[in-house]
DNA sequence: TCGGATGAGCGTGGTGATTG
DNA sequence: ACAATCACCACGCTCATCCG
């Protein structure tokens, strides 16, 4: 049951979502907190927190609520607040204190929200809107009684914590993804499918652009900086869940192996973080869709899961979670045309597109929802939750150009307009990079690379082969992205760096750039132009676009990620070619 | 690499200053 | 004199890579 539930806040954590945490014995730690009866709970108030925590960080408070009955701890109290600089960190929270961290003897404040999450996602806790409170289930009780004499999980542990696993969606994804004939697949391959694909919160970086960069490099710190730096927060939750599930013993960690053609030579490359199911995760998988003589398991699904990173949160999380009410109290079906109408009902507004788009997201966090003649069915039982009501204010500028972009892009992947959020992130310019150099790759026939590095330009792309069979010349693009929160305006020193690779791929002289990044272009590219990408362009831009053609006898462009999405869409619909394209963008 | 660790963006709410 | 508004800033929340 899905109960609306009118609270005062109207301020709403993030939860559902675990990054960083995957030590099992500390998330009974953490949970035995609540449990006044516990060893740990004793330990924390007699002698961990007096010891960890100054008076001046609050310590008579800490041990105040462990004292209190009924014990219903306050967030803050648990998770304690962060110092600047972080390596100043004290302890002032009582998670903090509870789990030993890597560098201190406490972990730091987002870690301690981490521990937080996952005992809540497990149900092992619960949360209170009135007053920001947890406190114990049943099964964190039980859990809690299961300990044993030492460390090592017990039988009765182990299996409490299987069930709570299997009761978490996002687990249940990663196993069904797993479950697959023969599935192998990495943290990327898992990532891409998890969550709210190409919103914000729910990054995954494309393996394909990925593992061509791994290829080309050479210098072997750079790799593996590469291999154990870069992932998105989806790849990092997909990594994590699987983490956990081996630890169970139901997914098992097996590098992979990819042969990358690049031009004509093929370069192996391995990708660590990879995983395979076991027998043990067969049988528990059959056990959650309720396929053995086992009784299903429900599901804990929370309102914070269906969205996490700021902008449109709330209003996202209402619409899904309303989007969840309607299909599971609708045994016999529904059609996205009713769910349109109920959500209107409810204030909330939207397109058709978008209702699809989101269905997809909740059987991306592991919900069994399957269609049949246009109805939607939701073949899992979910435990009871509240969706808080407090403002519904509406769309922000960005969802609203989504929402009209998922009706122009008929022939490309809705994951793309997640560019729409990088475009405007500086934060995640790799991402932006990476997933831009897919777009025209994967989905535009270009043949291509991202560089990255110092000294190269952020990619290349190509024509091949088609051109020449209708007698056209191959071109060449040299393509710089811009992630600006408010549009780029490109600087003087932006569009000079610029001009310097068109020089250098003008000259191809070794000695002006050892890296000799112009050779990725493909040998029958006759003529070169570069292209600016970002989220939307301001300013004097134009002026210097004039100045690199007028300087280097080569016409460049600036383009907006939405422009890009739409000429990527008709080449797809069939109704641009690379030439159409090219005389598009760069000849006005 | 693993299991956290870190700096930062963004929003919020408090404080004192400024305005009407 | 006084309430309303504003500018500023510290702090809390939440990443998205980073790293010992």
């Amino acid at each position: 049951m899905i109960t609306v539930w009118p609270v005062e806040t109207t301020n709403f954590r993030a939860f559902g979502w675990v990054q960083d945490p995957s030590n099992l014995r500390s998330l009974c730690n953490v949970t035995a907190i609540f449990d006044e009866s516990s060893p740990m709970h004793q330990l924390l108030v007699h002698s961990i927190i007096p010891e960890l925590v100054e008076k001046r960080d609050g310590k008579d408070e800490l041990i105040e609520v462990l004292n209190k009955r009924p014990l219903r701890i306050s967030y803050n109290k648990l998770v304690g607040t962060a110092f600047k600089p972080r390596s100043a960190s004290r302890c002032n929270g009582i998670v903090q204190a509870t789990v030993k961290g890597q560098v201190r003897p406490f972990i730091g404040e987002w870690q301690a929200d981490n521990f937080v999450r996952w005992a809540y996602a497990f149900h092992f806790i619960r949360y209170n809107y009135e007053d920001d409170t947890f406190e114990i289930t049943e099964e964190g009780r039980e859990l809690v009684r299961a300990r044993g004499e030492d460390e090592e999980l017990t039988k009765e542990e182990t299996e409490l914590l299987t069930r709570a696993a299997l009761s978490y969606p996002p687990a249940v994804r990663i196993l069904r993804l797993l479950a697959d004939e023969d599935a192998h697949l990495t943290k990327f391959e898992l990532g891409k499918q998890l969550g709210f694909i190409g919103e914000g919160g729910f990054t995954s970086l494309p393996q394909s652009v990925l593992l061509r960069t791994l290829a080309i490099t050479k210098d072997p710190s750079d790799i593996n900086k590469m291999k154990a730096d870069w992932e998105g927060s989806s790849d990092k939750y997909a990594r994590m869940i699987a983490k956990w599930l081996a630890k169970l013993g139901l997914v098992e960690a097996v590098p992979k192996t990819f042969q990358v053609p690049i031009q004509s030579e093929v370069y192996p490359v391995t990708i660590g973080q990879a995983y395979q199911i076991t027998a043990k995760g067969y049988m528990a998988l059959n056990h959650t869709n309720g396929k053995s003589s086992y009784k299903r398991l429900s599901k804990n699904v929370c309102f914070e899961m269906l969205a996490t990173k700021a902008g449109d949160r709330e209003y996202l999380r209402t619409r899904r979670a309303y989007l969840l009410k309607f299909i599971s109290e609708s045994k016999q079906g529904i059609s996205v045309s009713q769910l349109v109408e109920r959500l209107a009902k409810c204030g909330l507004s939207c397109e058709e597109g978008s209702i699809a788009d989101d269905i997809k997201g909740l059987i991306n966090i592991g919900l069994n929802i399957t269609s049949k003649n246009n109805l939607y069915y939701l073949e899992d039982v979910l435990n009871d939750f509240l969706i808080p009501t407090a403002r519904l204010e509406g769309k922000s500028e960005v969802e609203t150009i989504k929402e009209q972009m998922r009706g122009e892009l008929t022939h490309l992947s809705h994951e793309y307009l997640g560019l729409l959020d990088l475009a405007y992130d500086s934060k995640q310019n790799r991402l932006f990079e990476l997933k831009t150099m897919q777009l025209l790759t994967e989905e535009c026939g270009f043949e291509g690379l991202h560089l990255g590095g110092s000294r190269k330009p952020d990619g290349i792309v190509y024509t091949k082969d088609e051109n020449e069979q209708v007698g056209k010349e191959n071109y060449g693009i040299i393509i710089d992205t811009k992630a600006y929160s408010g549009g780029y305006s490109l600087p003087i020193s932006q569009a000079d760096e610029m001009e310097r690779y068109i020089g250098e791929n003008q000259t191809r002289d070794i000695r002006i750039n050892p890296n000799e990044w112009w050779k990725n272009f493909g040998d029958g590219v006759t003529e070169y132009y570069y292209l600016f990408v970002a989220g939307h362009f301001k300013g004097k831009y134009q002026e210097q676009i004039d100045r690199i053609n007028c300087n280097k006898n080569i016409k460049g462009a600036a383009v907006s990620i939405q422009q890009l999405l739409r000429i990527v869409n008709d080449y797809k619909a069939g109704k641009l070619t690379h030439e159409d394209m090219k005389l598009k963008i760069f000849h006005y």
